[in-house]
DNA sequence: AGCACGCCGACT
DNA sequence: GTCGGCGTGCTC
């Protein structure tokens, strides 16, 4: 009888084994319906072992194997299992992370769906001018050619039957448009010098694995380079991965995308779909029927049989990691999947990651650079406004304001730059030094006078404002510090006459409420807009010359070492945003550290000296990447249960260690307390990547067998974003 | 995770 | 006398 190897979706280390009549090597991948502990469960099988280490006594019958599914391909399933060996999960939560929700239920695609472009091939039209016998082959062929090229669907429509189209498929007169076709390339811009040698460099032969990191300043054209490649891995009958950071960057890029290969299947994948929409375009590129998927982080894990290339947009973008739950990062996973298929990947940005960058230094990434904008514009006069010595406005300088003011006639748009909502981030009663803190949190709550309530922005639980000191009566209590509805409010008295508009993610809560927001300000209804980091990226407003950044030096000397990393990052592109087409942008930065090193390569728009500094600083305190990091972390409802085990995590960690591996002390994370429970960590860290993983799964297997493991919830975090 | 079994407090 | 608290153990 053999034996079926199984991962199914329980949060426990291994795949168990069970006994079927009728499983082949053919129903490797396949979803199957088994029986676990006192209920069913559905799982995929990974393998057949032939034999088992457990007791055949104790092996119980597959219910059911679902044949009618397509199996998982091999390389999927060796991908979920690097990502269960690699980021130490469950292989069942990997699987159930990688599969869409529905997929484990749901009937595979309807075949109508395949909706091919068809069009009339050279013996087609051979055909339909020698004057054979009028048959109905012949009319859909003639139906065609009247179009030009047309949907299957919809010619089936035109003549109220499918059969004509199968026939005419089958005799060669019609046939499928590629996805790439050359007709697509009429509506293409020209390249700009930069970009076409961008090209050249990316498509010179050496065909195989290589990772190219494309690094273009904001509006240099880096888009143009992915789809002129994309085409022509489509022309070659290759499917296309493309990975963008957020959703809702998504809906226009999937239209551009959509629109310039008119002839391709694009599947657009991420998680605001339903499971249904999902698992189609999942099974669309399954079935090699999609030829691009563009998505987000979870669009790595989509089978793709003819994958030929994989582009990461704004490769450093924090959101590819994800921090819950099964811990992984998109953009490694795209870097481990072109490796193992052997094919090229394409990492974009304006201000990479140092990761990838010290790959690109060190010759394991190629560089491309685009370093000018493709549309004739300037990079924006960045200038410091140096704050020590001024008297502020609620935050703002009198430079700033006056560069606001400046605009105004000339029908410009100004944006203000501020990474915090709400409207201030703190309550605080001066008499008896209470301030607004969150009951379940670590933190303090904080004030939005728009929603009216105290909220935190950990948690997510709010109270009402209160009136009076709730410690000791004091009816004096007052708002410390600012955020963007302060903000909004004061450039509102400041301006009378401009209409101000929010951009946070209090103000625009739907993809809906973005859009028309976006419109408002490019149709130039808005002349100052106030905005966090949401504004950063995404549209460009050609009115737009001028952005303001206030209250940026908190990460200059925050604790974690990646702020600085993620500030200059924040700048770089929020900067982007100020001055397009014909008028010059300016940016201007109030802060105290005028000189701070940061911000003078932020004045030359440079770069390379900011990660030569900061890659310099991390290599002196031997941080990553020239160290390689995993994090142990637990949390309970009291610290000391958290601490106890991270204590005892240390001990084993102690004796299963080899010299190569650093074990540091248990600590309490900054935000102890979230929702409720309190949380510690302990950081493990080695010069060597292999010497750490070894080290990981014996300590791994070990905390499973700990008693204390089972009693309050820990992970490990391998590649930490948070230390 | 779920779901059992298993031994100690306040209720019909 | 029972209902039910969550400690501990297992799931191929």
């Amino acid at each position: 009888m053999p034996i079926v190897r199984v991962a199914l979706p329980v949060p426990l280390p291994q795949a168990f084994d069970y006994i079927s009549e009728s499983a082949t090597s053919a129903d490797i991948g396949r979803c199957v319906r088994v029986p676990f502990g006192r209920e069913q469960l559905t799982g995929i099988i990974l393998s057949l072992p032939g034999r088992s280490d457990v007791d055949a006594t104790r092996l119980k019958t597959v219910v059911d194997v679902r044949r009618d599914l397509a199996p998982l391909p091999p390389d999927w399933l060796d991908m979920v299992g690097f990502v269960s060996r690699y980021y130490h999960a469950p292989i069942g939560e990997v699987v159930q992370l990688a599969l869409p929700p529905g997929m484990r239920r749901s009937a595979p695609v309807d075949p109508r769906e395949a909706d091919p472009l068809l069009a009339v091939s050279a013996c087609g039209t051979a055909a339909a001018t020698q004057g054979h016998r009028a048959t109905r082959a012949l009319a859909a062929v003639a139906a065609v050619l009247a179009h030009g090229s047309v949907r299957r669907s919809a010619l089936r429509a035109e003549l109220g039957s499918a059969a004509p189209i199968t026939d005419a498929l089958r005799r060669g007169w019609l046939e499928p448009v590629s996805p790439g076709a050359a007709g697509d390339a009429s509506g293409e811009p020209s390249l700009t010098d930069e970009q076409a040698a961008a090209m050249a460099a990316i498509e010179a032969p050496g065909a195989g694995f290589m990772c190219w990191l494309l690094h273009g300043v904001t509006g240099s054209g880096k888009t143009e380079v992915y789809l002129r490649l994309a085409r022509r891995h489509l022309q070659r009958g290759a499917q296309v991965l493309m990975l963008v950071p957020e959703i809702a960057l998504t809906p226009q890029l999937e239209s551009r995308v959509a629109g310039r290969f008119p002839h391709a299947c694009v599947v657009a994948l991420h998680s605001a779909q339903s499971d249904q929409e999902r698992s189609r375009g999942f099974v669309l590129a399954m079935e090699g029927r999609a030829d691009i998927v563009l998505g987000t982080r979870l669009a790595v894990f989509t089978p793709m049989p003819r994958l030929g290339l994989i582009i990461v947009d704004e490769e450093h973008d924090a959101s590819y990691a994800q921090l819950e739950g099964v811990r992984y990062s998109a953009r490694d996973l795209a870097v481990w999947r072109a490796r193992e298929r052997g094919l090229p990947l394409l990492l974009g940005s304006a201000t990479p990651s140092l990761e990838s960058w010290q790959h690109a230094e060190s010759g394991r990434y190629r560089r491309v650079a685009l370093q000018r904008r493709a549309i004739a514009a300037s990079l924006p006069a960045i200038r410091c406004i140096d704050t020590r010595r001024l008297r502020l406005d609620q935050g703002l300088s009198p430079a700033l304001l006056e560069a606001i003011a400046e605009r105004l006639p000339r029908r410009e748009q100004s944006l203000v730059f501020l990474n915090r909502r709400g409207y201030a981030p703190v309550l605080s009663c001066p008499a008896c030094g209470w301030i607004s803190g969150c009951d379940h949190c670590s933190a303090n709550r904080v004030l939005h006078l728009a929603e009216s309530r105290m909220r935190c922005h950990h948690c997510g639980t709010s109270s009402a404002i209160p009136q009076a000191c709730p410690q000791c009566g004091n009816q004096d209590i007052h708002a410390f510090g600012r955020g963007t509805q302060r903000l909004e409010e004061r450039l509102g008295e400041l301006f009378p006459d401009a209409s101000v508009m929010r951009i946070d993610r209090d103000a625009v809560r739907s993809r809906r409420e973005w859009q028309s927001r976006l419109s408002a300000i490019a149709a130039g209804e808005i002349q100052i807009v106030v905005g966090t980091q949401m504004m950063a990226k995404g549209h460009d407003f050609p009115r737009l010359t001028l952005v303001g950044v206030v209250g940026a030096d908190a990460s200059l000397h925050a604790a974690d070492f990646r702020a600085p990393e993620r500030l200059f990052q924040q700048l770089m592109q929020v900067g982007g945003r100020a001055g397009r087409a014909e008028l010059a942008g300016e940016v201007l930065i109030q802060t105290e550290f005028p000189d701070h090193p940061l911000y003078a390569a932020l004045l030359d728009h440079d770069y390379h000296r900011f990660a030569a500094l900061a890659l310099d600083e991390r290599q002196r305190a031997g941080f990553p990447p020239f160290a390689y990091q995993a994090m142990l972390r637990a949390d309970a409802p009291e610290l000391d249960e958290a601490l106890d085990f991270l204590r005892q995590a240390r001990a084993l960690a102690c004796r299963l260690a080899t010299p190569q591996i650093a074990v540091f002390d248990p600590v309490p994370m900054r935000l102890v307390r979230l929702a409720r429970r309190e949380r510690g960590q302990l950081l493990v860290e080695s010069r060597q990547r292999p010497a750490l993983q070894g080290f990981l799964e014996r300590w791994v297997a070990a905390l499973y067998r700990q008693p204390a493991s089972r009693r309050l919830r820990w992970r490990i975090d391998v590649d930490p974003m948070e230390v």
